[in-house]
DNA sequence: TTATTATATAACTATATGCTTATATAATGA
DNA sequence: TCATTATATAAGCATATAGTTATATAATAA
């Protein structure tokens, strides 16, 4: 009915909202192939921690990633229980890998394992 | 390499920017099915003609829809020669049809057709 | 030509967004 | 316990966004 497909295109768009960031989008990608702490991102972006904090806390509050700690580091991977999983795969399977960002954090000897 | 694929997640973040908004949103997905005027929407979504302008703007600047003028009015319809039309594609397929509204507007009287 | 009609643009406003620096919190491990 | 480290939050700022009303533009049709 009118009202079921207005509130999913509503909550649509907030996702899309959410992907429509260079910053989001590209950290959402790079979550696909690979879990990633805080500190990581920060080093790939080159950005602040906080504004990366920020960042995962909108994603974290969509439902669009979830954390758990190991040891020191909090890792985010993506949720695959969210409504809107399909809609975000299919987004994120149209963009070009971001793999060399992960593999010049290794290099970088900033990966971070455990 | 590093760099083209950053212009290429950057213009999808930019896409998907346009696309994160409800409005514009709605319009795609109409858009999707039927070719429709500035005043059409207008009735639509029961907003001013210039905010529907300035939305169809923006989406005509980004190259996701085009105009053509049919006597009175102007009729866009979405570009099937844009870059990223396959990820816009792939979106709008993931919505619910938005067919209600056109319905509704036929039944009021509202539908241009020519 | 001139009136009408559809659309576009200008100017403004309120709110949202993304970033920063400073500080607080929370968990680990010495 | 206490220092360290990673992350979160608070506060502030500059810019972007989405809407409004008023006005301009452009095309049709009388």
């Amino acid at each position: 009915m009118t009202v079921q497909e207005q509130v999913e295109i509503v909550d649509a768009a907030k996702v899309l909202k959410l992907l429509g960031d260079k910053t989001r989008l590209t950290m959402m990608k790079i979550l696909a192939d690979h879990d990633c702490c805080v500190c990581e991102f920060v080093e790939i972006f080159g950005m602040s921690q906080p504004s990366i904090s920020q960042h995962m806390r909108k994603l974290k509050d969509a439902g669009l990633v979830e954390e758990e700690r190991r040891g020191h580091w909090i890792f985010y991977s993506i949720r695959e229980d969210h409504p809107h999983v399909q809609l975000v795969e299919s987004v994120l399977a149209s963009l070009p890998s971001q793999d060399d960002k992960v593999k010049e954090l290794i290099k970088g000897g900033k990966r971070i394992c455990c």
